[in-house]
DNA sequence: AATCAATGTGTATGAAGTACATATTTATTG
DNA sequence: CAATAAATATGTACTTCATACACATTGATT
């Protein structure tokens, strides 16, 4: 038994329709979005009966012909219809008991996204942006794999430009430190905040004003091309 | 398609035997030991014929009745003997092609243990310790999978006591020294070291000192109770 | 012209990281 | 037993980073 990854082809075939392969794998996509001041994530009503009246993360079985990072951006895809995204998996989770259907393991994913820019048919999908803070139940483990992943997206943005995902092309400083409070669930100092991004280094000033303000406009920026990261994992 | 986690058991039953199955789970453990001034990690001859020659990392599938996270547990255990470890899970790897039998995605963990300490059966089980310096091709991605739990063993040194469990439970600061070096590949000066050691409040003061040495012994230290971490994942 | 509501900016202070040298202890050796 | 060798133990000056905090400026509105 110990030794099963280490047999060659034909006694792999013996064993495969033991139990070794009744467990099924999946991903799971938390998906990010801002608005309204606030940290979104994208869920959907689980139809489970176990579940009912119950959100979950956006998940699928993975194909047997696809590789594991792959399947969270078709699911995406499929979703919402984005390919632009960053996706970055997180942890995976496999307790015996987790998904009340049979054995399923799943892979989580955490991803940025910009809920005005792309063609979110939420309604078709019957998918909804919820406040992560409101979120208190969920299907699965589901929860948990929410709250792992934002505390990785909370550990991340300082170190990496992720957060400019949740912006469209164009923000201003303002609108940018209030995406990293809305994250990190705190206030943060403007001048402070804006040293610690100055520094960084990933900003374009675009030389445009914000405009349609009742009061005075900020600049308007871009994230710098060089960090900008695109999708190469749909294969 | 897209649906199938929300599906209802039975109706998961008539898709079970489809291809979702046809994918293996298995476990990877990057075992890192401390001898001689130099990080080690403890491989396996790989008795599969493409990798003739080459080593791979401690592995096995994960059973259906077992939580994936138990499960390098239990290949730890099987193969060491030992069920104190610190382990922790890293990355899952799920290309199309990483395993030449078959598709099997692998949840790598890592676990530092006292080479010792405890009662390894190298011989019996054909293991043996290598310097991860000198691990240039491995079977399978397991390269992969070792720098990439090599750089997350680097990354969480400093904010978390693990790297304590490479060494005896009495320790000198200049063992303890030795070892952050050698896991993180560079000379540390001693008394910046000491300061950000001490300022941890990881260490016990055992009021002991080495003893045959050659030359002035250094006072011995233990790592305190609290931050000892015992295995609680064997089911 | 005055008011409102925001933007934009700098400095002083404390905390943490880094570079670096000397006195002390023990075992060893002549 | 005195001198030497090889290590331990420790503190300070310097720099860098994080934090706290206030005022002048801009553009729209009245």
């Amino acid at each position: 038994m110990e030794k099963a990854l280490q047999l060659k082809t034909a006694e792999l075939e013996k064993i495969s329709h033991l139990d070794y392969f009744n467990i099924a794998l999946s991903v799971d996509c938390v998906i990010f979005g801002y608005d309204n001041k606030e940290l979104k994530v994208l869920l959907i009503k689980s139809d489970l009966e176990e579940f009912s009246g119950l959100y979950s993360l956006l998940g699928d079985l993975v194909r047997p012909d696809e590789d594991l990072d792959s399947a969270p951006y078709r699911v995406l895809k499929n979703r919402t219809g984005m390919d632009d995204v960053y996706l970055e998996q997180v942890h995976t989770f496999g307790s015996i008991g987790r998904h009340p259907s049979g054995r399923v393991v799943t892979t989580a994913y955490y991803s940025l996204i910009d809920i005005t820019h792309h063609n979110l048919r939420l309604d078709h999908n019957d998918l909804h942006w919820h406040s992560v803070n409101d979120v208190k139940k969920m299907a699965f483990d589901h929860l948990l794999i929410l709250n792992t992943c934002l505390e990785q997206l909370r550990n991340q943005i300082m170190e990496n430009p992720v957060a400019f995902n949740l912006l469209q092309d164009k923000f201003s400083l303002r609108e940018l430190q209030e995406v990293y409070e809305a994250i990190l669930g705190i206030k943060l100092d403007r001048r402070n905040f804006r040293k610690k991004i100055a520094a960084k280094d990933w900003l374009q000033d675009l030389n445009e004003m914000e405009t349609n303000l009742s009061h005075r406009p900020g600049k308007l920026y871009g994230l710098k091309k060089q960090h900008k990261r695109k999708s190469t994992k749909i294969t």
